[in-house]
DNA sequence: TAAATTAATCAGAGTCTCTGACTAACGTCA
DNA sequence: TGACGTTAGTCAGAGACTCTGATTAATTTA
C-alpha cells in the first residue's frame, strides 16, 4: 500500500519528465547541452548580455557563469564580443548554434504538452494551468509584482 | 510584457518553493543536510537498507551512494552495521538523530500547503493535486501499475 | 569445487559551485 | 584633473557530487 505522495513530490514529477523530453530531443539533435549551461544559455538576450548580467539572472556567481561560458564557447554556442560602451564589460552572444537549439526545445515541450492535454483532457489541463499560474503568485521570487 | 511561463516551469516554481521551506525548516532546526544526502536518506529502509539498495532506488551507482553514506554517518544521521544474512553486505540504519528529521520536515510541508490552499481555495487545490496525480500515470517511470 | 556473480570499497577524474584575491577600466568629486 | 571608490571580469584554490574502472571478499551456481 504505497503512501500518496506529497504535493511536493507530485510538481517534480511531471515536471523531471518535462526537463527530460526537452534534453533528450536537445541530444538527438546532435546537442549536447547540461542543465547548468542551459541555464546560462536561455538567459542571453538578443543583443548580448554581460557576464555579469548572466550571472545575476541565474543566481550564479560571476566565477560560476565565467567558467560555463567558457564551455558553451568551446562548444561554439557562444561567442564573446567586446562591449562598445564599456571597455571594461564583454558580451556574451548566441551563435547560429544555440538559435538552433530553441525550435528544437520547443518542439519537444509542445509534444509533451500534447500528450498530456490527451491524458488529462482539455477541462482538467485548464485547470492544472489555472492553478499553478495563480501558485506562481505566492511562490515565484523573481515575479514581477504590478 | 512578459511571455506565458510553459507548463515546465509553472511546475517548477512551487516545486523548488516548497523544497526550499523544507531545507529552511531543516536548517533553522540545526540540520545541515544536502539535497543529494535528502535523497538518499528518504529510501533508507525502517529496518536498515543495503547500499546498493540505495543506489538503485535513488538512480545512483555505489560509489556515490558510499560517498553520501560516509558524509551521513560522519554527522551522525546514519549507521552502518553488518548484515546478518550475507557477510558481504552492510546495512545502513537511520539513527535518533535521523528520525528526528521527519517531523520537521513534515510541518514545513503542511505549513506550505496550508498557504497554497489559502490561496487557492479548496476547490483550486483539490482539482491541482487531481490533475497533478493523474499526470503521474503518464510522467512517473517509477509508478507501480496494477 | 571452480567459475560467475554480487556487495562494497579504492583510486582517479570531470562538472558545478563557491570564496578570496587580483587587474583593468570607469565614474565621481574635491 | 587626479585620487578614490566601484564595477567587470579573471585567476587560484577548494569542496560537493557524480561518474568509470579496478579490486577485494563473500555468495551462488554449474
Amino acid at each position: 500500500m504505497p503512501e500518496e505522495p506529497s504535493i511536493g513530490v507530485l510538481l517534480f514529477i511531471p515536471y523531471r519528465a518535462m526537463e527530460e523530453r526537452v534534453f533528450a530531443a536537445l541530444d538527438a539533435a546532435g546537442h549536447e547541452i547540461t542543465r547548468a549551461q542551459m541555464k546560462l544559455l536561455q538567459r542571453i538576450d538578443e543583443d548580448g548580455s554581460r557576464l555579469s548580467a548572466l550571472a545575476e539572472s541565474a543566481q550564479v556567481t560571476k566565477q560560476t557563469a565565467g567558467y560555463l561560458v567558457d564551455q558553451l564557447e568551446r562548444t561554439g554556442y557562444v561567442e564573446r564580443a567586446p562591449d562598445p560602451t564599456d571597455a571594461r564589460a564583454r558580451l556574451v552572444r548566441l551563435t547560429e548554434r544555440a538559435r538552433a537549439l530553441h525550435p528544437v526545445a520547443r518542439r519537444a515541450e509542445a509534444e509533451t504538452e500534447a500528450e498530456w492535454l490527451a491524458h488529462l483532457g482539455k477541462r482538467r489541463m485548464d485547470q492544472l494551468r489555472d492553478a499553478l499560474t495563480r501558485l506562481r503568485e505566492i511562490t515565484d521570487p523573481y515575479l514581477e509584482r504590478p
